[in-house]
DNA sequence: GGAGTCTTTGCATTCGTATGCAGTTTGGCG
DNA sequence: CGCCAAACTGCATACGAATGCAAAGACTCC
């Protein structure tokens, strides 16, 4: 069992100083050529690797990013953390993960904070006050994903929702709608709010009505049972945004499958996020797509910024997005 | 800033000793009533919070561990990871996340035992019998999550994908179907590997010969491809075993929107996994599933025999699998 | 009242690495 | 050859918390 080779060990047996084993695997400090190599020598005989623990509380920096998550199911999600992680090692930084319930985020954080990370990226979640405040005080960064906080010191990188909202309200009513349905998110969601406000504002600007509203908490079966509560009125729509793509899935199946309407014919369903499924050909859904990848980088180059430069003020990234045409939505005759 | 709080001036503030805010602190360690509360005091005052990097260096545990994992967009993996995660959290460990390319899983890997993580599990990748060798010389538990590596000492969890595979040969087969075709995976891993031994000896048994096989790599394009490939042949297959649900997804879309075939009457579409999505009814897709909850169950307890009783044999645990019939696959009409 | 037990406390040390400082060596250049 | 700068090296200390040890206090029990 060698399973602890610290760098005194490897000095001595190079016969150096532990310092001059810290400073060969310390990239830009003096270290001669030769000393270099016993050092590297040494190191691979014994199986020697940098302890980032200790390297950690020393510097003061952890170089682990916490990441706060939920709802995994919305594939949105996995495909941002996959990527968010990746885009983090690129730049020897890692993600620590946390899972967020319902009840414990502040828990959940405290924990996080306890763990010294360099700065905490929440993909899922609203930031209490009380939260928010710590990480002020201890001068941690935080960056909202996809998600913002009015009034809160936090960063935010969103794409335009409000914007994806009114454009999904212009193609619709182009397309010659008049009973439009909205399935919210969870109420108190920004990207739900937002999305819904732009949806609204578009009607307004035509002063249509919104003839059918259910909220859908973001999952499956809270849409599909919108969508049947919304067919079986009197006047049922013709036309429904969905507050998410993962939602907008089950509306697409319940109207074809479960109650035999046609898809765009009858009703169109648009979506928003643009997941990878929102193209395959079985939904084919016409959808607002987020900019993913320019999301991600805006991140990651916020987070640095605050990490590295020392950039201190708070900034609120918001990228554009598009709406992608594909099957299940009429489209405007123009 | 009070940033950096630290239990010496929390210390000074009670008016004790470090120690007894390090005993405060420490769950079944010895401090009086009165003690404990002044530091409480003193610690909520300050906004102290106990340094885990620290503790990890002097206890020689971060209760850290280390998840490497890849392809999040085949959906079993981010429930796999969020539910992993969570059983995690609740019992005081944490998931430091590692997205592994093809090419440098040494190097993450190497990173990663850098941070002192208690024990590895690998959801992806096999891992290099190389560093299987320092995880053990390190004596860092290593769970494999669905995939297995014969003769190496690393524990895994698995399902049974050998009979898996058998069960839906026996299945096709009662069906009435002659021309079988299979879709693999990667060829190097070890699901596939065993799925497709379990499914050839299904056919074995029967003596009916595999018409067709291609190499999807679990690819959405990967498998549609090799679909294309398939029914282009003069004796196209009337059965497609694809070596899981992600792929068999791109199965269906191409059959029944590409090229107009009608699932299950003409060709009948079996996957593996039972991800959310195959129930969903636009997929309706009969596959094996694997008994997600129970293999997570099984890798929490072997990692925590592993790391809290010390229990050392490596073990292999393989549970039971189970087919889930919906409508893409023609059934016996026994 | 005294001896023994148990609890509580502080002191000092430890974990593994980074780094300021001072000392030594080397090299360049006049 | 001599001098100064630059490169290299080791010593000692620091990071923040946990813990063995011994001392001191609090109690019990006879």
């Amino acid at each position: 069992m060698k399973s602890k080779v610290t760098s005194a060990q490897v000095a001595k047996r190079a016969d150096v100083s532990q310092s001059a084993v810290s400073r060969t695997f310390t990239p830009g400090a003096s270290v001669a050529p030769g000393t270099r190599q016993r050092v590297m020598d040494a190191a691979r005989e014994l199986g020697y690797r940098p302890n980032a623990i200790a390297r950690s509380l020393i510097s003061g920096r952890s170089r682990m990013i916490g990441l706060i998550a939920a709802y995994l199911d919305n594939q949105f999600y996995p495909i941002v953390l996959e990527r968010l992680a990746k885009a983090l090692q690129a730049r020897g930084y890692h993600t620590l993960l946390f899972i967020s319930e319902p009840g414990d985020q502040d828990d959940e954080l405290e924990k996080l904070l306890a763990y010294q990370v360099d700065a905490v990226v929440m993909a899922s979640a609203t930031l209490s006050s009380a939260l928010a405040k710590e990480c002020l005080d201890a001068a941690i960064p935080v960056v909202l994903f996809n998600r913002d906080v009015p009034n809160s010191p936090a960063n935010s990188v969103t794409s335009d929702n409000f914007a994806g909202g009114r454009c999904v309200a212009d193609y619709l009513i182009a397309a010659g709608h008049k009973h439009l349905a909205y399935i919210a998110g969870a109420e108190d969601s920004s990207t739900n709010r937002d999305r819904e406000a732009g949806f609204q504002a578009g009607l307004d600007a035509v002063g249509l009505p919104l003839m059918h509203r259910a909220v859908g908490g973001y999952t499956h079966e809270g849409a599909s049972e919108a969508t049947r509560q919304f067919m079986a009125a009197k006047q049922p729509p013709d036309a429904i945004f969905v507050a998410n793509d993962h939602m907008a899935f089950a509306v697409l199946d319940t109207l074809r499958q479960g109650l035999g309407v046609k898809v765009p014919e009858e009703v169109s369903v648009i979506g928003f996020d643009d997941v990878p499924q929102a193209a395959w050909r079985a939904y084919g859904l016409t959808t607002v797509a987020q900019p993913t990848d320019a999301m991600i980088e805006a991140t990651v180059s916020l987070l640095f910024d605050q990490l590295e430069v020392g950039h201190a003020e708070t900034t609120r990234r918001c990228l554009p997005v598009s709406l992608i045409e594909r099957d299940t939505a009429r489209k405007p005759s123009s």
